[in-house]
DNA sequence: AGCATATTTGCACAAATATGCAAGTATAAT
DNA sequence: ATTATACTTGCATATTTGTGCAAATATGCT
């Protein structure tokens, strides 16, 4: 159960944590508008294929969402989560929270 | 310049983004004061060189820090740094900070 | 010096991962 | 129906990564 938990959040910066994923992540960062992947990939100067492959990742991890238009495929930031993961590891690591041995 | 960043940032996920490493460090978390290898080892139930080797990795990106006492080495977690680290990029994606293109 | 404890390093190896290309699928346009 | 666009998926491959064991190193103890 702890472990469930502690492998989640291993999971998503494992996501986080690969430099092309990080630069996509950081691209659908800096647009407000959702983006489609063929943009996505020239982000980073990788194959649509590769590009493809780490969306689909972060995706799995719940960083991104997916909508279909169409024949192409926009790809959204999930700003709020990610941020709050983030954080929520954060506190923990500043503040040993609740549990205070010392 | 931008690529080095976000080259840092990444390893320093990719450095938490591993479950026996994360361990490690949610371990660290909970005592304040610094813990050696061998008590580490065992909160993952890994091989000593393999925890010594992860607790490396950690020392690398900055994440603990290491004092030397006699034979043992104490590792400390650098509660302020990852936190810092993490609430960056945290504000980053929540805020797309003030890069207002739309 | 000789032994015990703590930790790192060399080696081997299996598993995971990132990548590109080519082929496949899906949908829109003509 | 044919063609074009926007992806995704199936190989093949090269690289990285996590792991354990055994040996090496470092330091303290007697």
């Amino acid at each position: 159960m702890k472990e469930l938990e502690t492998q989640k959040i291993a999971d998503l910066l494992k996501a986080l944590g690969e430099f092309n994923r990080l630069s996509l992540v950081y691209e659908l960062c800096q647009c407000n508008t959702p983006q489609n992947a063929m943009c996505l990939c020239n982000c980073c100067s990788v194959d649509a294929s590769v590009a493809s492959r780490h969306l689909k990742v972060l995706k799995q991890e719940g960083i991104v969402t997916l909508e279909k238009n169409g024949r192409e495929r926009t790809y959204a930031l999930n700003r709020g989560y990610v941020a709050k993961s983030l954080r929520l590891l954060a506190d923990k690591i500043e503040n040993n929270n609740g549990d205070s041995d010392e």
